[in-house]
DNA sequence: AGCCTACATGTAGACTGTCGACATGTGGAA
DNA sequence: TTCCACATGTCGACAGTCTACATGTAGGCT
């Protein structure tokens, strides 16, 4: 999967992982990768800014938690989070549509 | 439309603009435009080092002409371009494809 | 003449999100 | 004791897009 290509999306993909669960960040990266067949495999250093940056936005939430001596930081949609990922898929749809037509136009 | 969310597709649409008939860059932003129903609107500083970039990349051809006064560069597909084009479309496809299955995952 | 807009190309610097590599540490299995 | 999976995090490099600016022609309007 190509770099560039994930830019402006990660976001939807890490609202949406985190709509259905809670989940921390290493589990969020095997959700990814799990969801994808194995497409994308994003790196820490991508996941864990960006779940910084969603929480510093208001769209997430955070907790710590030990599991088995283990410290995991679980994150956890808020309110906004979820307005925020319904403006996600939508604003995915359209730019499916708007590339799509340029794409594949209707001849 | 957001930018971040056109990266690593500017080429694609680039080359399918280019698919149909060779055109000058100013053409091409308004072709963009027209096929998007006004979606898309790239400035110049992102559509012409994009252009020199993909005939660097040897998918693209261009020529000088002169028309009405007005000097034009002219871009043509190159085979390579037919080629990276279908590859790009490809691409897109697979993208949309693995995206679309983390944002709307079977129930 | 003067002015404005559309046409047309191009550059410069700022911005920012993703990446790869690295650092740190625990738990459990071989 | 060695190794891997688990788990979080930081850092600098990279690269493409953006806004704004610079330059110039053609043609219409007043």
């Amino acid at each position: 999967m190509n770099a560039d290509a994930l830019r402006g999306h990660m976001d939807a993909l890490l609202l949406s992982v985190l709509e259905r669960e809670p989940l921390h960040g290493y589990a969020i990266i095997e959700a990814l990768r799990e969801r994808s067949d194995g497409a994308l495999d994003v790196g820490t250093g991508t996941v864990y800014p960006a779940l910084r940056r969603l929480e510093r936005a208001g769209l997430l939430t955070s907790e710590w938690a030990t599991v088995t001596g283990r410290k995991r930081r679980t994150y956890r949609l808020t309110g906004d989070g979820r307005e925020a990922l319904a403006g996600e898929r939508s604003a995915w749809r359209s730019f499916t549509s708007v590339i799509g037509s340029v794409l594949d136009p209707l001849r």
